[in-house]
DNA sequence: GTAAGTCTAAACAAAT
DNA sequence: CATTTGTTTAGACTTA
């Protein structure tokens, strides 16, 4: 927990300090147009520093801000006192199209405080200002290609003071409209302002690490306003005016100019209103439909994009009018919102895993490129040969190739830091580290999800409890691939899990160490830690009735009484309406998770799902892996708890053999006996294999 | 507040 | 004798 917040905080000094967090995808964006057309690194370099000064200062002066002003408001419950990994860094939730992080809308969806019309409410504001900001940017992203395009021609044709004056006012209307960038920040924190004042969001007191609802809740617009004419005045000293292509520094020019975009306009009369109206009228009067239709998220090529849906929608009312009907806020769509939410982060994860390749690759190809004799690394032959990373990884390749290219000076600099930054090195313990020195400071990135908030390991493993008891087997069937890879804890007890690994075996029948061997098999989470899950196993097989241990000629094989174990459940099922409401959720929750990971991936044409990293697995459709788990819920629920299987019978796999000494054998199922003769398994890996501390490549398989 | 279920840790004994 | 397997107990946590 220490730890977490320490690299927390560091990494918000890191964004500060550098200026270029995980937001800079814009200028990205920007950066990969301008070498297209043709731009000279020189001068994409000088934007890209102007950019990186702006939001440096922007930092700094928010940072000072909210270090006068430390938020005193709402006080943070006792649950998410106890995960500061919630908390958003503020280049983040400032700049990212979903406005509020999914950390945001975690808290939102388990605090449950607020009404589904409030939330629904919420919801539709959360959207609006979501397509307008993304409008936003794309202008502002045209306005920078244009300034772009306007800079080359004045270096080829020589200074006139018409185009100086053209340039001027290009520049200008950048400026203005990042003014209007800022205000539609604050539009979104006085949106999170909102949600704090009705207890959706918990904001710790004096958390450096919310800065962003700290500067909501302790500014008015105004008072923003004035920030930013502070932070922009500051530089005029400079006088670095617009001109000035290699020094550019747009941050400094008149914000008082009158050629503002017809976009600002309309943000600047209605900046400080009440958000919600503000962000209504915007969405009225902002441009055409069609504009929204390239820009919803949720809507592309006439299909509704809500996982799972897949609905076709001829024109983008009657996607909006489907949008409102079939995914208003239920428990539905609140389930298949924390799928999402997963999925995000095992992408992220993911994508951490993979920037630090790169960085690994990338350290590796400037050793070479500058030191042509320097002996191959080992690690990062590894690294290569295991993971097919050249075929992977063209995007980020690209990036970094392009940082080589430019020698590794200054300007690329950025890009390289963000890379590394952004790499989470701890959660990798069996990826080689990077033989090289880095190449810049290896930090935290704030946007990274750590293993530890990830998986589901030391004092908050308890927080599945209340999935214990959901089926295992349709999930573990859709999510096989998901568990064996990723270092996730399944959300099912001991005793499911070894019922389950009996149950898969041909004979129903598994020795203590078939089942130890199925464990770390389909479990990546179990190749670690092995004293303490193996006693647990023990101890599960001699605890629970439903465990039976059948002597055999070749020594003792444990099968599953399943009429035992299915009577530990179905009072509790039929119980409370909430817990099934729980299993609900919990269900649709964990259950499409690979499914949807694997969706995002293709739907993102990502080519980084592939074997080496996830598996090879089988494109279920997302939509088919929400409904059959929902569907499976509700006929779970509805059949009085049973958690029999798809296609398993729960007679199946039943023995009743009493080799049990049971003081209070209150058994009245006698159902067949069915005494097992052998157990003649050859185990699938080495008995004496341990993975205490050696993670297994999986693809021995 | 209590009971039930679960997990983790540990001690111990028997079997291999 | 060391390791594995199996049993039991205890404490902590979560949830109904």
């Amino acid at each position: 927990m220490m730890q977490e917040s320490g690299t927390e905080t560091k990494s918000n000094d890191s964004v500060i300090q550098n200026g270029a967090g995980p937001d800079n995808h814009l200028l990205e964006c920007t950066l990969r147009e301008s070498r297209s057309n043709g731009e000279t690194p020189l001068e994409v370099g000088a934007v890209e520093l102007a950019h990186l000064q702006q939001q440096q200062a922007l930092q700094a002066a928010r940072q000072l801000l909210i270090n006068q002003q430390p938020f005193s408001g709402i006080k943070a419950n006792k649950r998410n006192d106890k995960h500061p990994s919630l908390q958003v860094p503020v280049s983040v939730a400032m700049m990212t199209p979903q406005v509020i992080t999914p950390q945001q809308m975690q808290q939102i969806l388990q605090q449950q405080v607020l009404t589904p019309q409030q939330l629904q409410v919420l919801l539709q504001q959360q959207q609006a200002l979501m397509l307008q900001q993304q409008q936003l940017q794309e202008f502002y992203k045209k306005q920078q290609e244009q300034l772009q395009l306007q800079l080359l021609q004045q270096q080829h044709a020589g200074k006139q003071p018409k185009e100086q004056q053209q340039q001027q006012q290009v520049a200008t209307q950048q400026l203005a409209f990042q003014q209007q960038l800022l205000q539609m920040q604050q539009l979104q924190q006085q949106h999170l302002l909102t949600l704090q004042r009705q207890g959706l969001l918990s904001i710790q007191p004096g958390q450096p690490t919310l800065p962003l609802q700290s500067l909501a809740q302790g500014m008015i617009p105004a008072e923003l306003q004035q920030l930013w004419k502070e932070v922009t005045g500051s530089h005029t000293a400079d006088d670095v005016v617009c001109n000035n292509h290699s020094t550019l520094d747009l941050s400094t020019t008149c914000v008082s100019s009158t050629a503002q975009p017809k976009t600002s306009l309309l943000l600047n009369s209605q900046a400080s209103t009440n958000g919600q109206a503000s962000v209504l009228t915007l969405k009225r009067e902002s441009s055409s439909h069609e504009e929204y239709t390239h820009n919803h998220p949720l809507y592309g090529h006439g299909v509704c994009k809500w996982p799972g849906c897949e609905t076709i929608c001829e024109d983008f009312p009657s996607f909006l009018k489907h949008l409102n009907s079939e995914h208003a806020l239920d428990d539905r769509s609140t389930a298949q919102c924390r799928v999402q939410m997963q999925v995000v982060q095992q992408l992220e994860l993911q994508l951490s895993k993979d920037k630090e390749r790169l960085q690994a690759m990338m350290s590796h190809l400037h050793v070479k490129s500058t030191e042509p004799k320097a002996s191959p690394q080992p690690q990062l032959c590894t690294t290569f040969g295991r993971e097919n990373g050249w075929i992977c990884y063209s995007q980020q390749l690209e990036e970094g190739i392009t940082g080589i290219l430019k020698g590794l000076n200054l300007v690329s600099s950025a890009t390289l830091s963000k890379t590394a930054s952004e790499a989470s090195p701890q959660s990798l313990p069996h990826t080689p580290t990077t033989p090289t020195a880095p190449l810049t400071p290896i930090t935290q990135g704030p946007s990274v999800i750590t293993t530890t908030s990830i998986h589901n390991v030391g004092p908050i493993r308890r927080r599945y409890s209340d999935k214990y008891n959901i089926p295992i087997s349709s999930d573990f069937a859709q999510n096989q691939e998901f568990y064996k890879n990723a270092e996730v804890r399944p959300p099912f007890t001991y005793a499911s899990l070894i019922r389950q690994g009996i149950l898969e075996s041909p004979e129903k029948q598994l020795t203590l160490n078939e089942i130890y061997n199925w464990f770390t098999r389909q479990f990546a989470y179990f190749r670690r830690n092995a004293a303490t899950w193996k006693n647990a196993v023990r101890h599960n097989l001699s605890l629970h009735k439903c465990f039976v241990r059948v002597e055999n000629v070749k020594g003792a094989v444990w099968t599953v009484d399943e009429m035992e174990f299915q009577k530990r459940r179905p009072q509790k099922i039929s119980g409370s309406p909430t817990l099934i409401k729980n299993i609900q959720t919990s269900h649709a929750y964990c259950s499409p998770l690979s499914a949807a990971l694997q969706a995002s991936m293709a739907e993102n044409s990502l080519p980084l799902y592939t074997t080496a990293s996830m598996g090879n697995p089988a494109l279920n459709s997302l939509a088919n892996a929400i409904r059959e788990d929902l569907n499976g819920v509700m006929e779970h629920t509805s059949s009085n708890g049973s958690d029999s299987s798809p296609g398993r019978s729960p007679m199946q796999g039943m023995h009743q053999v009493h080799v049990k000494e049971e003081p209070l054998d209150h058994d009245d199922n006698d159902g067949p006996l069915s005494l097992v003769t052998t157990a003649n398994h050859s185990p699938d890996f080495d008995r004496d294999r341990d993975y205490e501390d050696e993670p297994v490549n999986d693809d021995m398989e």
